[in-house]
DNA sequence: GCCTTGAATGATTGCGCTATCATCCAGGGC
DNA sequence: GCCCTGGATGATAGCGCAATCATTCAAGGC
């Protein structure tokens, strides 16, 4: 009834209903609204009610921007990953979203890319969003973007890498371990004459300097190796196996991804070679279609989704507990050789 | 050296640097700061630099949830879609984002799954954030999701289906359409005894009504059907295949997404079955493992890249003209019958 | 000289919310 | 009666920025 308080709407509102409108139609105070919503336990059963339905009279729907302006608290998390177009990170886009939204937060995604370039200029627009947590892949970032990360002062997870000095907290594996560990299995089926096909991407390289590490200390010093662009694609591994497979007697081609590895396969097919009899392929993920193809490719696997459900964890925990001691915690989630028909 | 006139900083400050501190050191006012920084043509070439400069010394980030707040303008979109373990919406993702991140919007992603409520749910957090502008995938919404886009007056474009009454509007394509050609072509091919198995959302439901269209057409009213829950799996198809095998004689299984064909297509092999001949199959969405699969598989292609780069463009066409009649703008992009080695 | 013009810059205000502290009041101890 | 306690609610003041209008000043016309 009485509405005589309300301040005309200035010309910059933008139209909405606000606190002030549920609370006049409550008959309560704008701050006992913002209770009501959001922090319940605080307000007694009848105004919480009273309020609920002022909502749905006025169809009010908050202004979180302005709520995270006043309260510091976005309720945002940054989610960095090279791509989507890759089952492995989109396995881990999905869990890390389903976790934190399950808590109420909201995920502001950034697609940074393969060049720290990327990440630089991503990175920047994303801190200007004040989001309260960052999951980011990689560990090898730029000067200016490690000196960013910690000025912001955020709680952060690196995944997706391996090293004993995080910015914050990581989730990952190590890639030259990975590299390491499949040497050691060609090693071991007998196959010596290698070719390897790689993405130019700096965890890609590392799980390449791994198995050459690993060729060295069984004392094969020989290798060749071809680099591709990202993304990576079928085209690239049958076009590179081919240079390969024209030039050099190889008994084992070990691939970047799966994907390459697949055009691996159908160039091997095509050339009527055995696999992996005349020569075996290796692939790298663990895509859903690696079990699928004929024959099934030998690959390594990675579980994106432990990895992302850890991640999200160990944000949501330093979230909740604001300056906990940056503890520097490192968790290694491993990888496993999955040993199919390729190889 | 003037710095008399700064206020304290309040307890409730972030402590990061602000406009203010910029405007400070830069020896001009917050105004010219925020002109040189996000108007640069409206400011002198030296009193830009300055600022330049300024930002620099005192590491400034800018805060845009408070830029957001005063303009209005959250220079956000958001991006709902099912899923992204689905390299159909994954592909949709990676362009839209590509699009808008160019043009300096970031993307807030929401997995609404394949149920009404989880989008209602969704929904209500994303718009509490203001967005400039939402993509979202499907045109079938319960009434109140569609009552509260209405309500938020914001551009909108819904992808990945068809309607001729959009909310506003719409990139797509019919997926009745797609069951309909399916069935069209697999009966010029010469089958007459069809399963169906199709994942449990509204979208493949569709497309099953379109081929069973289809077949009605042709004067063929008999037909098994099997449904699986999501997400659709290689194990789902094998089981519901060999379900279907094991009690009727079937010349073709229609599945409602390729990773669903190739379980059908291993249960096929392990039962010696010969595909095409014994067995036709067809998958959906022509994922990069379709070409791959052996025998490679035929399917349905959609052009998640096409329907993501228009829909980014029209939000964007709409985002520069705020009002703008809402014009109703349909595309239909179309979709492609892969004929590869399966049917 | 005087006015106009427009580019450059500044001062003020408010976006819609929440932190913080103040107030109010019922219930209880003594 | 008085004071304490604590739950419920309210009033006030900002969060950091940009819209808006005001001011300044050099250049130019006459």
């Amino acid at each position: 009834m009485d509405d005589s308080g309300d301040k005309p709407r200035s010309s910059r509102s933008t139209g909405s209903a606000r606190l002030t409108d549920v609370a006049r139609v409550a008959g309560v105070a704008p701050m006992t609204v913002s209770r009501a919503l959001n922090r319940p336990e605080l307000v007694s059963e009848s105004t919480r009610l009273r309020v609920q339905q002022a909502v749905l009279e006025t169809g009010y729907v908050p202004n979180r921007v302005a709520g995270a302006l006043a309260s510091s608290r976005s309720r945002l998390v940054a989610l960095l990953v090279p791509t989507v177009a890759h089952s492995l990170f989109a396995e881990v886009v999905q869990t890390v979203m389903g976790v934190l939204s399950s808590q109420g937060y909201q995920v502001l995604l950034g697609l940074v890319g393969y060049t720290p370039e990327q990440e630089e200029t991503i990175l920047e627009t994303v801190l200007s969003r004040r989001p309260d947590g960052i999951v980011l892949t990689g560990c090898r970032h730029s000067a200016l973007t490690r000196q960013r990360l910690k000025a912001a002062e955020v709680p952060l997870v690196e995944i997706w890498d391996m090293t004993d000095d995080p910015l914050d907290m990581l989730v990952g594996f190590s890639h030259e371990a990975v590299g390491r560990a499949v040497a050691e299995h060609l090693l071991s089926r007998g196959y010596r004459r290698f070719g390897i096909i790689s993405a130019d991407d700096s965890r890609a390289k590392l799980r390449v300097a791994g198995f050459v590490s690993g060729l060295e200390s069984a004392g094969i010093g020989e290798y060749q190796l071809r680099e591709v662009g990202t993304p990576s694609s079928m085209p690239w591994g049958r076009e590179k196996s081919a240079e390969l497979l024209d030039r050099h007697a190889l008994d084992a081609i070990v691939c970047s991804s799966d994907i390459l590895a697949l055009g691996v396969l159908s160039e091997a097919q095509s050339r009527g070679l055995t696999v992996p009899g005349q020569l075996a392929i290796m692939g790298f993920g663990d895509s859903s279609y690696a079990a699928a193809s004929f024959p099934a490719l030998s690959t390594v696997r990675i579980d994106g989704a432990a990895i992302g459900l850890r991640a999200a964890e160990h944000l949501l925990q330093r979230m909740a507990q604001p300056t906990f001691e940056r503890a520097g915690q490192v968790l290694d989630v491993g990888f496993e050789i999955i040993d199919r028909d390729t190889t």
